[in-house]
DNA sequence: AAAGATTGTCAATCTCCTTGCCTAGTTTGT
DNA sequence: ACAAACTAGGCAAGGAGATTGACAATCTTT
């Protein structure tokens, strides 16, 4: 394999991590760009994957650790700033006195459907831009890559909490 | 639009940014793990970005800013990190007395290819586990979406530097 | 020459995450 | 019943990667 400076950065271009971390990076700062202008300033990109998590009687730390797929360190630290941002509460568990019961308070809610909102709205516009068909693919084929090489990552219905 | 929580978050699973976001994180874990395992124990996952952008002849500090997307001061930083590891040099401007040149060294040329394998050797999976043709135009449909919405990030063969 | 831009860097700060450790509870084994 | 083992959560420290603001050195324009 030769070395040709040139050559090299154009197939680093093709290569589909390098178009995954572009559409990935342009999408995310449109979104929070989006959501903040509709009056969240203290939103952080990073709520959405906690928020969009939680069930409506409330989730304990771990289980979203092990639903978000990190540490329950982490998940702590970012329940404390949501919490912070009065979009969630923390609640003793019922039972088991170890544990901690996060839920949306009603801000944390109405925050989560602005996101998804501005989440389809620019999806129709990049359907509108690039078409449906391929916008409507391309999350088919995603969908489907990641069946095969993600499959824990993906939300379970039967999940136990 | 009414709130109930199992619904959103299986709305959310199948957002575009969220398909985008599993398949990122998925992917480039396992290109960091491979490479390392190459031996290469110092790579980090931010190396590629900007190794794969120089030239031959060396390029400057602003024009790799320019071309990655950042700051200056990011692609400065992520430099000594990256001249730390023994993979880059720097070195005067021939002509301009401001800039400096950021040039491979050949253990950068080196692990560039590597992660360029490694890369092809993860789509080659992939494409063997999801089909070769959903893989294919996978790909085809992100290259297509990304010269709607993100342009600029392309790599242009005419860039000035 | 003087005014203005541009280049690279320093320093401080921020976000998100990790690792190591610790306490308070709960479950298990005998 | 009771000690051992495990689990839930949080504290502290710190790292990776980026941002922002300020700045000296150097070019460019007028």
């Amino acid at each position: 394999m030769s070395f040709d400076s040139a050559s090299v950065r154009a197939q680093r271009e093709q290569m589909l991590l390098r178009l995954l971390f572009r559409a990935t990076h342009t999408m995310n700062a449109e979104v929070t760009r989006r959501v903040r202008a509709r009056g969240w300033t203290a939103f952080k990109p990073a709520f959405t994957t906690l928020l969009s998590r939680l069930d409506t009687d409330g989730t304990t730390i771990s289980t979203l650790a092990a639903r978000i797929g990190t540490s329950r360190q982490a998940v702590s630290q970012l329940a404390r700033a949501i919490e912070e941002a009065g979009l969630i509460e923390r609640m003793p568990h019922p039972t088991d006195g170890r544990s901690v019961v996060v839920r949306h308070t009603d801000a944390g809610r109405r925050i989560l459907l602005d996101a998804l909102e501005v989440m389809s709205a620019i999806e129709a516009e990049y359907a509108r831009r690039a078409g449906e068909t391929e916008v409507a693919e391309l999350k088919g084929l995603l969908a489907h890559l990641l069946g095969e090489i993600d499959p824990v990552g993906a939300f379970r219905a039967d999940a136990v909490d």
